[in-house]
DNA sequence: TCCAACTATCTCGATGTCAAGAGACTTCAC
DNA sequence: GTGAAGTCTCTTGACATCGAGATAGTTGGA
């Protein structure tokens, strides 16, 4: 079956045949998969009434393990995200009740966040649902296929991963 | 080699012995791939002077072929945003002199948006600059396996692509 | 002990995006 | 032809993000 990368490539293909467009085959299909990805995934989450960003957090939390508490400086690298973003993801979860800001004993300097049972909770169910939905759309896929296809992708993220920048 | 998301994996088979977490080898590797994507073009694109969503928005004109006119209507549907979003992009390109609206024709509510030649140009070295930097990120695969991958994403890619939804 | 370099977090202003809805125009059934 | 429903683009207000810089605390060498 055709997508929409196949037919952004071909019109490439048209109005820049002098141009080696093989690249747009993976990296564009990874791009705009993504992109589907975040509005299925907010839907999945509507249902528990969590936004995307609010997963990310709690999710980076509940996967650390008892006490279930992160610095913010753990959060970014897990996230993704600045410095600014998180302090201000921190400050919202605060004070819907699903984390709770403390102070780090060894480093005055530092914070600790910790998930409340009620972010845990919350959490534990927006899982659930996103797995029974990215299950879905995996379907077309065989299990051996699922299977070359996250080590074909980790060949990938494994660089970016793995540097300092 | 290792990525983050076998570590994701592993600690959520830890926390979570009960969750087939499976789904995640896949799709959260597309989704962090696509991040870390989505930065190394913003430095790519700084070169030629453009941010990404300019990009979007010059090449789905410029791929559209002579006189590289599209209607906003076919804009969106092509870069995935709403349609507030791509005004404001037509709005912020034309003032820089990169696009132009014109009056649809044939279609009084309707409008053109039309790539001026600057703007065509400014697309064209912008896109060799980003195949040069994919092609990069891709030397970790084999000419066979970027099939295969593309392949396999273009399975999961198809069914969003060709549905209304 | 003191100071410089470093680190962790937060503050602030600018900005791009979204969602919902408004306004203008077109289409189609009757 | 006429009216209702549909379509296309733009407007508006709210909001999450970023980047740069500020603040507070730590560390290590002289």
């Amino acid at each position: 079956m055709e997508d929409e990368v196949d037919r952004l490539v071909s019109a490439w293909r048209r109005e820049r045949p002098d141009l080696d467009v093989e690249p747009l085959e993976v990296l564009s299909r990874v791009s705009r998969l993504a992109r589907h990805l975040d509005r299925a995934r907010r839907l999945a989450f509507a249902e528990h009434e969590l936004e995307p960003w609010e997963f990310d957090v709690l999710t980076a939390l509940r996967r650390a393990g008892a006490p279930y508490q992160l610095s913010p400086g753990q959060l970014l690298t897990q996230t993704l995200v600045t410095s600014g973003t998180m302090t201000n993801r921190i400050d919202r979860l605060a004070k819907k009740g699903l984390v709770q800001r403390e102070p780090d004993p060894s480093d005055r300097r530092g914070v600790l966040v910790r998930l409340t049972d009620e972010g845990r909770d919350r959490a534990d169910e927006a899982l659930a649902g996103l797995l029974e939905q990215e299950r879905a759309i995996l379907a077309e896929l065989s299990r051996t296929q699922r299977r070359e296809l996250a080590d074909l992708l980790r060949q990938l993220t494994a660089p970016f991963d793995n540097t300092p920048g």
